[in-house]
DNA sequence: TTCCTGACGCTCG
DNA sequence: GCGAGCGCCAGGA
């Protein structure tokens, strides 16, 4: 477990990523399937629960796409905001319907 | 080092 | 209920 977040880690620091970058995106890849979660909350669980705006630049940076989930990240109003991987928002949100999140 | 931008959040009109 | 404005932090030029 341990160690496959520490590779995982290495890996984001190779991609140019810095450490607020690499927990958030750890943390995302921590979300359960067929769970959503804030960017708030995901700020939080990275340490800096004001940093929500960092959050989505982070997700942007996301160089594992699939491996790290973070179509499952919407925003606390409900809406699902923006995502700027392969289908863009309309995937994101078939995506989540798929896996019933909603 | 300073300024600008951004996959956001919350309040106000 | 909806739109506009201000505030938040991190990163890049």
């Amino acid at each position: 477990m341990s160690n496959m977040r520490s590779g995982m880690s290495r890996k984001l620091e190779e991609k140019g990523l810095t450490g607020f970058q690499i927990r958030v995106l750890l943390n995302t890849m921590k979300i359960p399937k067929g769970r959503t979660v804030t960017y708030k909350q995901l700020a939080s669980m990275s340490g800096r629960p004001k940093a929500y705006r960092a959050v989505g630049t982070a997700l942007k940076k996301n160089p594992f796409a699939p491996r790290i989930p973070c179509h499952r990240v919407v925003r606390s109003d409900g809406t699902p905001g923006n995502y700027s991987a392969r289908g863009g928002t309309r995937r994101k949100v078939k995506m989540l319907k798929s896996e019933g999140a909603i």
